[in-house]
DNA sequence: CAGTGGTCTAGACCACGGT
DNA sequence: CCGTGGTCTAGACCACTGG
């Protein structure tokens, strides 16, 4: 074994992470402490915690003070998916990406929808919908709601040439978002703009965003049929 | 507000994040360098690192040497699932985990399969469909494929009382995965086995496996019906 | 209360990649 | 070549939490 030229975290994370998929530290054990484990490879502390954070992200391992770093027991995996905005997706496709604003109203909110975002119920909201499509073939329907105390502004937009998701990227900040995934059926309007069949398999994506404590906006997008979310890890 | 007793790499991260959400950095500026955002800020280099570090993570910037720190041009959300096993995401909900073996053989791949994970073609693989209950009611169909090449040992497992999946992350380890999420309808042995009617929108989770080149497995997760992902950001 | 991870610092050297 | 991020170090103090 010649000279490491230095022992970087990367090195210790995967040393690590070798001992656990091979099975020397099973599920539950408990690691050496830091100070050990930079003890047995010669470096800094630092290294050995910047290489144990890493497996933390990576949910191979859980840290807490005082009692020590455990190899998780059940390992959930974590996958991250992308979220880009249907013009993103479509263009990096080579189609060519249409967008058309299908209704624009200004209602109160459904009530399922205050309860969803924390909304004040007797202030109105922009209720949008709109279609994004892929050379003209049908990608996304979308379904918006959108906080008018918190983004006033909107109600003066021109929204049939910029997305609101575009409008709203470019006004408003926002900080927490929370997205649910389902499958639906195609309700009969919606399997129209969808061009499916009534009852259709449809994936849904739902998104909820908030600036702090302030709800910006709730969206529905339903998927073409066919279409899939990719990951790797 | 009181005193920040210290300058966190948190606080130079949210202020940086800040910067760019409510457009001081606008898309494609670029940053200060690590050297000056240390002077401004009043901190350690490597405090700026971290911040900075942890921005590109989560999408907000890129970092390339000599040239330095770019706000992303496309803000590319990403969202990251966790992916539980079934048992786990059961008993979370407080609900009694069971576990059933429906089928097993040993067959010769698909040719779809043998092309979706690069199988050799002339190797049995094994093939198994499984269900998941919580509290009796069925919450997942599985239908996996494995590698028996790679995994011979499993041909004799006994999985009447362990699942596939809990075998394998105890006996393989495994350094590629592969996320598809679809939405399908249920054909008519899903309908029975998820007790839905034919034709019910349900969501799929397909996971293909490597260790490092070597295909492991396939599986193909149909959750009831209603089952959501859900995701934080 | 004491042990363990969490973070910060100041300085150093390395490695990549424009110029 | 040389500027910028990438990483390491040794030491220090902090903050959470289990016993």
């Amino acid at each position: 074994m010649q000279n490491r030229k230095r022992t970087s975290f990367q090195a210790v994370r995967d040393m690590v992470q070798g001992r656990i998929e091979n099975g020397t530290w099973p599920q539950g054990t408990l690691l050496p402490t830091e100070t050990e484990l930079a003890e047995e490879f010669g470096c800094a502390r630092a290294t050995v915690n910047r290489a144990l954070r890493e497996l933390a992200d990576g949910g191979y391992v859980e840290r807490r003070r005082k009692s020590g770093t455990r190899v998780i027991i059940t390992p959930i995996k974590q996958a991250r998916f992308t979220i880009a905005p249907a013009r993103h997706e479509i263009e990096e496709q080579n189609a060519r990406y249409r967008y058309a604003l299908v209704q624009r109203d200004i209602c109160p909110p459904p009530d399922w929808l205050v309860s969803r975002l924390g909304l004040a119920p007797d202030h109105n909201v922009l209720h949008l919908r709109c279609m994004h499509y892929a050379d003209n073939r049908p990608f996304q329907f979308e379904e918006r709601w959108i906080n008018l105390t918190a983004v006033p502004a909107i109600a003066l937009a021109d929204l049939s040439n910029i997305t609101p998701n575009e409008w709203l990227l470019s006004n408003v900040p926002f900080t927490t978002a929370e997205i649910a995934i389902s499958a639906i059926p195609a309700d009969e309007r919606l399997a129209q703009f969808l061009a499916t069949s009534q009852g259709a398999s449809v994936m849904q994506t739902e998104r909820s965003i908030w600036l702090r404590d302030v709800p910006i906006t709730l969206v529905r997008l339903a998927h073409h049929p066919g279409y899939e979310m990719r990951a790797r890890h």
